[in-house]
DNA sequence: CGAGGGTTTGAAGTGCATCAAATAGTGTGG
DNA sequence: CCACACTATTTGATGCACTTCAAACCCTCG
């Protein structure tokens, strides 16, 4: 269980001001939370809480990838997001009597920084500005899981992977470029609903219809164009449409 | 196209106090908005607007029942929620740029309270109590949308109904009961994710496999413990999961 | 009564899941 | 640097749930 400040010098606040949602804090919160805060590193697989767990930290995460999911009686697992750099969560334990409303684990070495809900909520109490400032990510938040949910249901397996690609490269940018897929081919099937054997199945399907390379977890996208026809056509969003989930509170 | 206020003497700012979002806000507030917003009433299928349209108003229900939802180019529409007496909606286009982020249409008679989404935004950038009511409501809907994700991935079509048919009874009273479908089969059936067929003969499964007995759209339960026992078994929330969608914003 | 929508039933097809097994890839200790 | 162990991924065969298309039925309402 490492807990490692390796950079003694490594300066929450200054991270802390390059978060969206606490763009127009003040000088004091930067202060009060940079004191109250740390740096966690964990290994893959480390459990950060489980659903239901009291809840009295949120975390940002530096580096890495943080799986949030919710389980069944019988350990079937819905997967509820993957987050990475830049990207907070825990905090709506806030809105729910302090109870983690999922589970967290790492699924890659990640550095999080902890910090305290105690301080969050007093600070979203007086600070309209921050009030506000979530409301607008969670409202952005919730049109992403509206097409979480159109996704599943109007879009076939290939065409789940095909967006999935898609957000990982420069919309705004046409030209071909290589992506890696940033976990596993197994986790990127549950995240997208699907299991491992037609994840694999399905991605061969979508090589031969749109003409990306596949190399282990490289891939290869000479028209993207070609791509966001296959994927999208059974989307209500218009292509580059990466925008919904930039920033978001989670 | 109606737009009727029959009682002239309805007392919007009445309305208002007992929204719970509101609970906290002071007289003006209630006075402002009350001499702001009308009662508007329409008949089944109104168009109230669609994706993308400048928004300048949201809605509150006062009595009957209105589909949010996106469509595809080709046609293809994913039902976002459906909603009914008491519940908000149109709110978010303030976090969209000012553009109605899902289209919304009546799918019975339905009378809506049309308030002014500038003078919203005036408050909750002043109100705080306010801006927090709201944050904590939808943080609440988006542990609702996550159990949506869920549900579609984890239960059938025959649990996904036996889930919808147990919202609608009081959950903290076992006793036998009789309900009323809120709206017909076709939409009930899209809003859970499956075709009309699918519906009926899941109905049907669901119908062997627990006892309801179905006439029409009135369904009675004898035994709800076998229903959720039905239902329940392939999600992660217990039994009594009502609350999840109570007071929502949205 | 008859028209039209909602609902059910039947038959056939499709996509994804499941189970089983082969293969590729990775890290380990020798 | 190799052999082994272990995991991730792919492939094959089969089954099931849901969809699709078609037609019948039912109910309501003019």
């Amino acid at each position: 269980m490492a807990l490692v400040s390796r950079n003694k010098d490594i300066n929450i606040s200054e991270i802390l001001r390059r978060v969206p949602i606490f763009r127009n804090c003040g000088d004091a919160f930067f202060t009060k939370f940079g004191s109250a805060s740390h740096v966690e590193e964990h290994d893959k697989g480390k459990t950060l809480f489980l659903s239901g767990d009291a809840a009295t930290r949120f975390y940002l995460i530096g580096e890495g990838w943080v799986k949030l999911y919710r389980e069944t009686a019988e350990g079937a697992q819905a997967i509820i997001d993957i987050l990475t750099n830049g990207q907070m969560f825990g905090e709506t334990a806030l809105f729910h009597e302090d109870l983690c409303p999922f589970s967290a684990e790492t699924v890659e070495p990640t550095k999080l920084i902890s910090l305290p809900l105690s301080l969050l909520k007093q600070e979203i109490n007086t600070n309209n500005t921050l009030a506000v400032a979530m409301l607008t990510s969670m409202a952005r938040y919730r049109r992403y899981q509206d097409q979480e949910i159109e996704h599943r249901s109007l879009q076939n397996a290939s065409q789940r992977i095909g967006c999935f690609l898609l957000r990982l490269t420069d919309q705004y940018d046409l030209k071909p470029c290589s992506i890696t897929l940033p976990y596993d081919k197994t986790l990127l099937a549950s995240r997208l609903g699907m299991q491992p054997e037609t994840f694999s199945r399905a991605l061969s399907k979508l090589k031969d219809a749109t003409g990306i390379r596949v190399k282990g977890s490289t891939i290869e996208i000479d028209d993207i164009d070609r791509l966001s026809e296959f994927s999208c056509s059974a989307c209500s969003s218009d292509f580059p449409c990466k925008d919904i989930t930039a920033g978001t509170v989670c």
